[in-house]
DNA sequence: CGGTTACTTGAGATACGTCAAAACGAGTGG
DNA sequence: CCACTCGTTTTGACGTATCTCAAGTAACCG
């Protein structure tokens, strides 16, 4: 099943463009501060960007995985799909965000592009040949890796004890804090959706109309806006009371 | 509401044995197969062993993380709860597991004992600098922080996407496989389950009657025997047909 | 502008939660 | 060794949040 995608990404691999890595560049930069300037100049000889079309698909689960990804615009959804067709979001990786850190063999979920996306993309083999030779860098990729998994953590409390209306409004809240990377605030902001309704409900596990009549609800009480390409948070502070975590 | 726990944390620190440290190092011989034997040495020697009586607390959330545990023996309890005392277990680290791999400075959950538990004990800033030494060490810290990562998204598939019964299989069908240290096979096996009912449910994110039933009606079709401290699995099969992944 | 896909909305079904009581098991003390 | 207690697990009856199915509307794209 997962067959005849690995041929997917094989022909848009094969039409990725070389471009120059002055994205990558500026990427890279926040992750690796601890690199002097020399070692960032190699590093980035090893990447090469590459672009994907809006649902192009970046691997499958099951595929060896050839690459590690650093996001440099656009977003990217990760999920895997049981037998049955049944399928669970668990990342919608954005620009800065690190795709298959894990140096793993093979891939352990899916990824396509939800929006149009531009990465890095580095040899594993390459990445974990430098890495052996910059432990510093090893080490930020480790506290990388720390953050995915409390992001994780994150969704499996979600996930395991909110209500609908919670996970809801803890996904635009989570979406709202990426966003304006970090600093918080509850003044009023938009939020961009780049991922369908669909994406939104696989991600939280719960079904596409929950997601709209929910959406739509707090729209009806002022806790949010919703405009074409997202929504606008007004005051989500009545949905998000137990959502603070 | 973390504060007065971190004084008892502070208390079972104090009762700590400083025993030789022979489980540690059976423990971490597998972990640290990179290091030479003069390395491994020099690991022990940062290492303290530290005993915990069931429901003794390791650490709460909030506290400063300043150790990095590795478990010998027993099973922990790790988990975050909501305001509300809502509760998501997010992991039951066993023997050879790692708790605090991340190296941030303050804990994002609470930790604590099942059963009687003893570990190895890392001031976090000595691990810390042990491991800028030793970078083999530090690529193995990152596979076994991979290993968790792909732990937590396999709880968030469950979670989003399984019923209840799907679910309680799955969980037993974990337990089965980490029991048995990888190699599958289909065969009867006995799986302890230190952990109460409501334990799992908070695992599972269902609640203890969910768990209690489902277990009973598995038994009731011949799918698992249940025993005073555990299960015997007999033939998950048709309960985990969905519960592959 | 027509066709296609995404989103919304409603009405009815159900898996799971809630509440409450009974059964069980591990310890404790007589 | 038994009786008693306390905490855990089981079982039942009932309620409801969320799902399912189905139809309608809006947005998008060629």
């Amino acid at each position: 099943m997962n067959r005849h995608v690995a041929l997917q990404e094989l022909t848009c691999t094969r039409t990725q463009t070389r471009v120059d890595c002055s994205g990558c560049d500026v990427r890279l930069r926040s992750v690796c501060a601890a690199l002097g300037e020399q070692d960032l100049r190699e590093l980035q000889g090893l990447a090469r960007s590459v672009s994907f079309a809006a649902k192009e698909t970046l691997f499958l689960e099951g595929d060896d995985a050839a690459g590690v990804f650093n996001v440099v615009s656009g977003t990217v959804r990760l999920y895997r799909v049981l037998e049955d067709g049944r399928r669970q979001v668990i990342g919608f990786p954005m620009a800065g965000d690190f795709i298959g850190l894990d140096l793993a063999p093979t891939r352990s979920f899916c990824a396509d592009a939800v929006t149009p996306v531009t990465v890095c993309r580095f040899s594993r083999s390459e990445f974990s040949e430098f890495l052996d030779r910059k432990p510093q860098l090893l080490k930020a990729m480790h506290a990388r890796a720390a953050l995915e998994l409390g992001r994780s953590r994150d969704q499996v409390l979600a996930l395991g004890r909110r209500s609908a209306d919670e996970k809801v409004a803890w996904f635009l809240r989570v979406l709202r804090e990426r966003g304006r990377c970090g600093e918080p605030s509850d003044a009023p902001a938009d939020v961009p959706l780049p991922m369908s309704r669909q994406d939104i409900a696989d991600f939280l596990g719960v079904t596409i109309e929950t997601v709209s009549r929910t959406l739509q609800r707090f729209a009806r009480d002022a806790a949010i806006e919703i405009n074409p390409h997202g929504v606008r948070i007004v005051d989500l502070g009545k949905w998000d009371g137990f959502a603070r975590d």
